[in-house]
RNA sequence: UGGGGCGUCGUCAAGUGGCAAGACACAGGACUUUGGAUCCUGGAUCGGAGGUUCGAAUCCUCCCGCCCCAACCA
């Protein structure tokens, strides 16, 4: 382990413009191990999930910085299943993440390993313990382990089983593997310090017995080495220089170097940094696999969850998740991330790619009344003004269009620069339209439908004489749109952090019955019948839109809403309201 | 009360003894055929108290607060 007692600051050896320091402590570490040569230079990292449930954007962390840092040194980054616990991992867990790994950008090219592949191995370097007389089999039962253990306060007391001869323990650990005894009979204990105020040095467990069949491995085992035992291993076999991890392992490191320095193999340097959390949302996987088995939400892909294939489902990118985890950093501090930095992300990416398209979420009514009856016109409209490359597109207009319900108000408030009685806006890409009537549902009183006139003159949205309009809505032309279901979504938890929990409350209790909002009936433009399920629009006022990936199909398009735009209207009335 | 960590703007986060980066959010303004985008402008003295120093967020001391650890989970 390097201490950083050194004179000069260049950081050298590595490469480039990881080179360059104060970008965080993890790349400061590295930088220092390649100054002094501690792994010749050589950076090799590895993302190791546990294939017990799918991957959420705080892996998305890990998996960016560990890919991430090992293409900037000019490193590697190896896959590895750490599938040491069979009871709680399966293939469709491999899967997923596989895929996920791979839609996020990564490649881990042919290095896809498995901890279970390491077994034979694992139990070679145990049995070698076992010979230096540095473990031991223990007889005593979890809950006698536990008992034995002591507390954080006061130390443990040394297992009765801890002095049998190393033949014993030899012929006891090769019996253990050979399925002699039940699930849980026996444990090999690593011998070494019960009174240690580190409880994990308190003479932890090594392998224990279960009898139960791996997704990977079969039947081959009845035995399965512990976590600690097998990550440091593994990533001794797989040679990594740089172990990054989350910091509730700060306090296994020590035992993950005792195993490492007694065996006499290579040292990774374990590194850890604060997990990820964001606001309104869980990120733990035990509580996600709770709202997927409660069937809180529709699964794991459900586009309300934080997970990666969630995400993707909802319509966000790649790219946006990446910059986002580039811009989070790295640090030791034990924090929440606003999801609104998420959500900025995607807009920044999606402003620049994604087709403007005019859709009607709500639609109202609107009859020109002076536009001849049988008339349709095409109207241009561009595709996108952050990129004029994109083109322009042709949109029918006719005598019956919709509008947004919100876009009208028989009663305006202050700075309310849309329609109302006798006011006019301009119609994006058409013309300019004055409301001159209202029509209600006689007993409800509903707005049911306005009639307007058009100014010819303003064609294309123009007005000759220069006169100004505040407002501009977009529209569609009745007989043309295509309907379709859209999806809007608001955060999974009605509270910032659903992970603070009083007495008596569970986290389940914050749902926000609010999060997903649907509408039918909606009035899209005609060329979205042609929508794919990779295509990304924005949605002219509204926010940016994807087709669902599920549900979505052939005559009934389904949209989702994946961040909606900045509205400082709302801000304006929110503000007004109070 | 044991051990391991962490405390810099509302939220993340640089800074490692020489006048507190940046991002998101927020506020104000400009521009605008998206009340979008874009563009200006504004704001923290660094958990607290002492001390060392010409000079401290950065060093020392004490205090306060928060997180993690007592699975044969990872």
């Amino acid at each position: 382990m390097s201490n950083g007692k050194n004179s000069s600051g260049k950081a050298g050896g590595g490469a480039g413009k990881a080179a360059s320091a104060g970008r965080d402590f993890i790349r400061a570490i590295i930088d220092e191990h390649n100054r002094t040569g501690r792994y010749d230079g050589r950076v090799h990292t590895r993302f190791p999930p546990e294939p017990n449930g799918y991957l959420h954007i705080g892996h998305a962390k890990s998996i960016c910085l560990n890919f991430g840092i090992a293409a900037e040194y000019g490193g590697l980054c190896n896959l590895r299943f750490d599938d040491t616990n069979p009871s709680k991992e399966e293939v469709e867990y491999v899967e997923s993440i596989k895929e996920d790994v791979r839609w996020l950008g990564f490649d881990w090219e042919d290095r896809e390993y498995y901890a279970s592949d390491y077994f034979e191995q694992l139990y070679g370097y145990a049995v070698e313990l076992v010979k230096m007389g540095k473990a031991y089999v223990c007889d005593l039962s979890s809950d006698e382990v536990r008992e034995q253990r002591g507390t954080l306060t006061e130390p443990g007391r040394e297992s009765p089983y801890r002095n049998r001869s190393i033949e014993e323990n030899l012929d006891l650990f090769e019996r253990m593997r050979a399925g002699e005894f039940r699930t849980g009979a026996r444990t090999l204990r690593a011998k070494i310090d019960m009174t240690s105020p580190n409880i994990n040095m308190r003479d932890p467990v090594t392998c224990r017995i279960m009898h139960s069949s791996h997704h990977r491995t079969g039947d081959q085992w009845c035995i399965y080495p512990m976590y600690d035992f097998a990550h440091c291993c593994s990533d001794s076999i797989e040679r990594i220089t740089h172990s990054i991890c989350t910091l509730e392992f700060e306090d296994h490191r020590p035992l993950y170097d005792w195993y490492l320095e007694e065996l006499g193999i290579f040292h990774s340097q374990q590194i850890e940094f604060a997990r990820l959390n964001l606001t309104y949302t869980v990120l733990s996987k035990r509580k996600l696999l709770l709202l997927v088995e409660g069937g809180y939400v529709s699964g794991w892909d459900d586009p309300l969850m934080p997970t990666i294939s969630g995400l993707r489902r909802r319509g966000y990118t790649p790219e946006s998740i990446r910059d986002f985890c580039n811009r989070i950093g790295v640090a030791k501090n034990d924090t929440r991330v606003s999801i609104d930095l998420l959500a900025h992300c995607l807009r920044e990416d999606l402003n620049k790619q994604a087709p403007r398209v005019m859709a009607v979420l709500r639609p109202l009514k609107v009859v020109i009344d002076n536009y001849p009856d049988d008339a349709i016109e095409d109207m241009e409209a561009v595709n996108n003004p952050e990129d004029p490359s994109m083109g322009t597109r042709m949109l029918p207009f006719s005598r019956e269009i919709y509008i947004e319900r919100d876009d009208f108000r028989e009663d305006p408030p202050k700075k309310f620069f849309r329609l109302a009685p006798g006011r006019e806006v301009r119609l994006k890409h058409a013309y300019f339209i004055t409301c001159i009537d209202v029509v209600k549902d006689t007993k409800t009183g509903e707005v049911t439908e306005l009639r307007c006139t058009y100014d010819h003159e303003t064609r294309s949205g123009d007005a000759p004489d220069g006169r100004k309009v505040k407002g501009t809505l977009h529209w569609v032309s009745a007989k043309h749109s295509i309907t379709a279901t859209v999806r809007l979504y608001d955060h999974l938890f009605a509270k910032e952090n659903p992970d603070d929990v009083g007495k008596g409350e569970d986290f389940k209790d914050f749902l926000n019955p609010n999060a997903l909002e649907e509408l039918k009936g909606c009035r899209l433009e005609p060329g979205l019948a042609r929508a794919g399920s990779v295509d990304r629009f924005q949605f002219l006022r509204h926010g940016y839109f994807c087709v669902d990936s599920r549900d979505s199909t052939e005559g009934a398009p389904v949209f989702n809403r994946i961040v909606p735009l900045r509205d400082s209207w709302a801000k304006i009335e929110k503000k007004q309201r109070s």
